[in-house]
DNA sequence: CGGCAACGCTAAATCCATTTAGCAAACCGG
DNA sequence: CCGGTTTGCTAAATGGATTTAGCGTTGCCG
């Protein structure tokens, strides 16, 4: 084994040299099109064990130059930090996988200078596609990747010059407010949503259908009950404590719009004694094993990652430029959702 | 803005033609290298400009091809789905890009075949170095590795074929016994330790530093303490159900040896009433924000991601070929932990 | 006004794999 | 034994960027 002499990496040419045949035919042996071409079954095997003793490995940097295919797939996403984003990554590069791509997934920590950058690099070192995820202004992204004529799609967040698959947020979010409503006992209970940015796509959708729920109950919310705070866990942390010293208690319903908000909020909980929860029901519009571990009911949803990204797919396998469909992908209920007894 | 007509992307030689002048010509101004070569400035200038508007991008695998330089930096690891590992990506992807290389990080769901697979792919396109992360033998990626000349280094688990960079599990495991012990009132209370994989290093390093630290204060411990139940949360939960079922309620002093073994054992807890932790107290060698608010006392070890990497790279830029040192890295106390007051 | 240097740029080789066109030898039928 | 086919392989062009060697002009000095 090891590397022949330990210098350069070894070339098909090398392979030429030692056994006596020309680079093209080790090309077409090691591609496996050598019956085509009607090289001998000798000597096919001679360039294979050659290849295999001096442990060949393709230059993909030449083979890509040659045929205008890098065989590699790019996404940007924000983080890992969170199953959501955990599973879209691992969901993704198992799919670029099975197709035959090498991925090439990079945070970018939400800073757009840094999703620019990336996904310039990421063009120029030829990806094939590439997947936007979670990008609060996806439209430059999508203006790079057509200029440089790259099939993109948005996932998460949407954009107008891209297909885009997002979960239906509205849909998911009337869900997990029913759910909450069929557990709480008051006739006309106290709703409160927390967390996510003004104006920002998945949070506007989900107080939509927030307030759709409560609305086909009658229940007519005004908007001091909707706090968006952000995502940053201490600033929904500061907000859920102001909404209990203001209030004297917990809400009976709160609605929090994902799990960085949970993760401020749960700071605040945790110094609250057992019966601060007697009574009270929280959903959060994301999945996180501990968090659904907690000492008080929460419904958890869980986005529909494998369909998002099997969207993503299906919208670059048939890929038409100008024709920018939108998904809207049904979450889940979290495994570890208890139905309420009958 | 936009692309030229659409078809094939631009090259040094669309920019050539357009400002007439010569590819090369065209190369060196892009470079930044042109001032050495002696180009007047107008033409530079006109060059960059024609670049601007086409929206030139350098074709990296030509360049990498010609300067056998790829700038990619390649990294495997098991997985995202918790703080460590993607603590680690986030980590190294940071450092790559600060030193000029475009990360490429791939999961591997720590099956041999995929990471074996992985790593010949990034090696074919070429990748500068590889950081293999979590892989529990990884020598023969280590070899794959120098037969293709490119450095690389193993992180969190260790090998005798590369320089390797762990946490110092022994010191870590000590430190975070050391605490519990610190805070349970009985004289010599039943300490147990939950998960792992037996004969992996990183298990058995911890159960060493376990035992050290009891021994220190004179208490010896039975091999029947000591469940290697493996990282899976099912067997976990399973693992601790049983252990409680025989002890009749939860060990004095718990040392779990992992998330994910956590995962499982929360499962459990939450079944059992507030009364069943009093006087408990759980530690474990992992950090996770929703871990760390639980309604029982945990103290949890953020091992040191930053510093890990840091010294990865550093590995890598002073790069030996036959050098193997090993660096083991302290972890330090989650976030969350609250002293115990003097 | 001849000769040399400085100036501004270009031709061409190179990196490695792929693929088309085609060459030389063996073989076949008539 | 000749023309034609089949067999087995190779030469050479290609893709895009880099870089060395060098070419034609102009300017300057003596």
């Amino acid at each position: 084994m090891a590397t022949a002499k330990g210098q350069r990496r070894s070339t098909i040419y090398d392979i030429a040299t030692s056994t006596g045949t020309s680079p093209a035919t080790v090309s077409m042996v090691l591609n496996g099109t050598w019956q085509r071409y009607r090289i001998s079954e000798a000597t096919a095997t001679r360039i294979l064990d050659a290849a295999r003793t001096i442990g060949y490995n393709v230059n993909m940097k030449a083979r890509g130059l040659r045929l205008a295919r890098s065989g590699l797939a790019g996404m940007i996403m924000p983080h890992y930090r969170n199953r959501f984003f955990a599973g879209l990554s691992e969901t993704f590069e198992a799919g670029a996988r099975a197709r035959g791509f090498c991925p090439m997934v990079v945070s970018t920590q939400r800073k757009p200078e840094t999703e620019r950058e990336v996904v310039e690099r990421l063009l120029s070192h030829q990806v094939e596609f590439l997947f936007i995820v979670g990008v609060a202004n996806p439209d430059p992204l999508n203006e790079l990747c057509s200029a440089a004529n790259i099939p993109c799609v948005n996932i998460d967040l949407p954009g107008a010059n891209a297909p885009s698959v997002v979960t239906d947020n509205q849909g998911g979010a009337r869900m997990l407010t029913d759910i909450l409503l069929d557990r709480i006992a008051a006739p006309e209970p106290a709703f409160h949503f927390l967390g996510g940015v003004a104006g920002e796509y998945a949070t506007e959708e989900r107080i939509v259908g927030f307030k759709q729920a409560l609305a086909a109950r009658g229940i007519s919310l005004p908007e001091s009950h909707i706090h968006r705070c952000g995502y940053w866990p201490p600033t929904a942390r500061e907000s859920i404590e102001h909404l209990h010293d203001k209030l004297g208690g917990l809400p009976a319903g709160l609605f929090i719009n994902s799990i960085t908000a949970f993760e401020g909020a749960i700071q605040f909980f945790r110094t609250l004694p057992a019966q601060a929860f007697e009574g009270r029901f929280i959903g959060c519009f994301d999945w996180d094993p501990f968090a659904a571990f907690l000492p008080f009911p929460v419904t958890m949803l869980r986005q529909n990652v494998e369909a998002m990204i099997e969207q993503g797919f299906s919208y670059i396998e048939n890929y038409r430029a100008g024709d920018h469909p939108l998904t809207k992908v049904p979450p889940k209920l979290g495994p570890s959702h208890v139905k309420v007894p009958a």
